[in-house]
DNA sequence: GAGTTTGAAACT
DNA sequence: CAGTTTCAAACTC
């Protein structure tokens, strides 16, 4: 899991919606469409993070690093792979071009409506997808390109048979461990080097016998993110407020404290378990 | 290529 | 929300 080193260099704010596959945006008339999420205009304050299941509050600090993002990614590089579907006219998130935001091209689909003949069609099922959950058509990995926290699934998977160690797990196929976010069964990705393209070492996945699921079920890679992002954030006003070193250690040691604190307290909250009260 | 397995997405 | 069905891809032979 987690060792507190990979904590260290670690940050960045929560941006989620950010880059998109498609730029046009367009957020008054809603008819033109693009598998844009509704953006809720926040308001220019300091940028937040809040805790699952426990109303905590990060104060995040965008800071300098905020440029750094984005830098090696090419725009357009990625080739899209074609699919082939047959019965959701690739207008349901079962089709990957649709997924991801994008017009089928090259496809081996049949009834394909996921392309610009067919834009009515494809609007309002664009609609009907964010309308049933708003977070579709945002990216499922999501990864804060610096520091060492790794890429991690948004929602986690939802494995049984697979072990997490075959393509049939998003986990998996993404080249990510699978996370406490995960609700895997029997699962295997979380040793070091999923899917290591040449050494497969391949360990026969049966059904009989499982290591050990991740423990640690109440610190997402969010949690670990958000605190990062609050020591760093600490690490930076001591040093702009030219703190000798040792002071600014404690200070950084505190906040590690507190938070701390508001995760442990979050995942009593979410347990069930009162602070004063044996379980 | 046909047939099976798998888990996300959709549906009830 | 949970249980079920649908779906397209991963996988097997
Ligand atoms: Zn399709
Ligand atoms: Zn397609
Ligand atoms: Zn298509
Ligand atoms: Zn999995
Ligand atoms: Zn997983
Ligand atoms: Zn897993």
């Amino acid at each position: 899991m987690l060792s507190p080193g990979q904590m260290n260099h670690t940050v960045m704010a929560n941006h989620s919606a950010q880059s998109m596959p498609h730029p046009p945006v367009q957020s008054h008339s809603s008819d033109h469409c693009s598998p844009q999420e509704k953006v809720n205009t926040v308001s220019p304050g300091p940028p937040q993070t809040h805790l699952p299941s426990a109303g905590v509050t990060f104060n995040l600090m965008p800071g300098p690093y905020a440029s750094q993002e984005a830098t090696s990614m090419c725009v357009n590089t990625k080739l899209k792979r074609p699919c082939n579907c047959t019965k959701s006219q690739c207008l349901k998130l079962y089709c990957e071009c649709f997924a991801n935001g994008e017009v089928c091209k090259n496809c081996k689909c049949i009834n394909c409506f996921n392309n610009t003949e067919h834009e009515a069609e494809r609007c309002q099922a664009i609609k009907v997808c964010l309308d049933r959950t708003p977070g579709a058509f945002q990216p499922k990995i999501g990864s804060r390109k610096q520091g060492n926290v790794k890429g991690h699934h948004t929602k986690g998977c939802n494995c049984r048979r697979s072990g997490c160690l075959k393509n049939y797990c998003e986990c998996y196929e993404a080249n990510i461990m699978c996370t406490s976010t995960c609700k895997c069964v029997g699962c295997r990705n979380y040793e070091e080097s999923p899917k290591k393209k040449s050494s497969a070492q391949d360990v026969p996945v049966s059904v009989v016998y499982y290591p050990i699921r991740s423990p640690l079920t109440g610190i997402t890679p969010d949690v670990v993110e958000a605190t990062c992002s609050c020591l760093l954030a600490k690490a930076e006003d001591a040093e702009k407020e030219g703190y000798i070193l040792p002071h600014a250690e404690k200070m950084i040691l505190e906040e590690f404290g507190q938070c701390m604190t508001q995760i442990v307290q979050s995942i009593f909250k979410s347990t069930n378990v009162q602070l004063n009260c044996q379980a």
